[in-house]
DNA sequence: ATTTATTTTTAGGTATTCCTAAAAAAAAAA
DNA sequence: TTTTTTTTTTAGGAATACCTAAAAATAAAT
């Protein structure tokens, strides 16, 4: 049995690894979940014994093939979940993270397929990211921020990089959503804001916005 | 905080109370959870001081309103998430018990509120058993087995009252759901068992299975 | 190449939730 | 009313998953 705890780890592993291609440190990991250092060494060998990570002292750790399939089921079930709470369910992009956080650790293979099967086998999340499929196959979709976009561009949105809270409720302002096809109309230099057009609306946007906001390439 | 583990105990505790209306004793608590009568004498201590339960001891326990609020909101949630499984994702009767185990404790009023909308605030679960309302109402239902109805008499399925596969999976197999309208044709003196009749289908259930398949009266 | 700074691990604790075995209290039987 | 049985509690442990402080190893800077 692996615990939600050991579940967390997995996933952080995951995820640090999947951006650095390296082997993760103790550091990145305490950074991520919010613990200290000497309780992720604790866990990685706890982990280790059950052949979960490769660990080696002073090397850091990566997953096992074992450790990896887990971290892909878990986030497979985040990411359905919170498909079926924006869309069937009605909650606000911003509203999902930690319902979905509680309900990735529940454990029935036949619910995550079934639910799978109800919400449509989805490609993507509400926040533009890909969910694995029962085999663990992501569909990795090429995108840039709006902020990389040249002027005249056009491009369709598909997803976030930034999870937080304020930043998704300032876009349900904007009704920017997933979907939305929009144009770069100017940047302006001094702050390196942009003017942007999508929906016969013309709107200003901050550079951190639009370093936040991903449209599909070709 | 209430814990996964003290949300069990206050269940259990709410469940006994239910159907002996009297203080609750630790072996009650310890055969239902299965666990030790020691685990529990300890649990009901940390329970009495969070004012969840009220004890004396060697005198049994029974739930004080802020834990039985907790307990109904539980249970509340256990048979919406049945309800969910059975109606949206095509679960069957017998399998939806393990996993609405694991649902029932995840914590998001929002998720309960609009998971009840969703389901178009549903008053029963799929064994009949009721939903209690946001505000702890349940709607009872009097209910009486089959095994007590009157040769010729009639009634509707409202439930059952015993959640086990065997059990489950043999209604499932002879096609007797909630809803189903049924009528005794004739007892068998020898070993009790009941003749029936439902849509149409003329089936022989033992004395157990009748017990166990509860019609609305009135 | 040393010294300094950072990272990681070890050592020793705490809280939660379970356990078994023994003691104490309450209930049932003789 | 005593004795026996049952129930409940206490005492002492184990596993999980955290923590802080100190030691050890590695990396960075002089």
């Amino acid at each position: 049995m692996i615990t939600r705890s050991e579940e967390n780890y997995l996933k952080a592993i995951f995820s640090v690894h999947m951006q650095t291609k390296k082997n993760v440190s103790t550091n990145d990991i305490a950074n991520l979940l919010d613990t200290s250092p000497a309780s992720v060494t604790e866990m990685i060998k706890k982990l280790q014994e059950k052949k979960l990570v490769i660990y080696e002292k002073y090397n850091g750790v990566r997953l096992s093939s074992k450790g990896e399939d887990n971290a892909i089921k878990t986030i497979r079930k985040h990411r359905l979940w919170e498909t079926f709470l924006v869309n069937k369910l009605d909650f606000s992009w911003s509203e999902v993270h930690d319902v979905a956080e509680q309900l990735e650790h529940i454990k029935s293979n036949k619910l995550t397929d079934k639910l799978d099967h109800f919400l449509n086998y989805p490609k993507f999340d509400p926040h533009g990211e890909p969910i694995p499929t029962k085999n663990g196959v992501f569909n990795f979709q090429e995108r840039i921020s709006i902020f990389e976009m040249d002027i005249n561009e056009e491009g369709i949105i598909m997803g976030v990089s930034l999870d937080n809270k304020d930043f998704l409720d300032h876009l349900t302002n904007l009704k920017i959503s997933i979907g939305t096809r929009v144009r770069v109309l100017e940047q302006i230099k001094f702050d390196q804001s942009m003017k942007i057009k999508y929906d016969s609306r013309t709107e200003h946007i901050s550079k951190e916005i639009a370093e936040n906001i991903l449209i599909k390439i070709n």
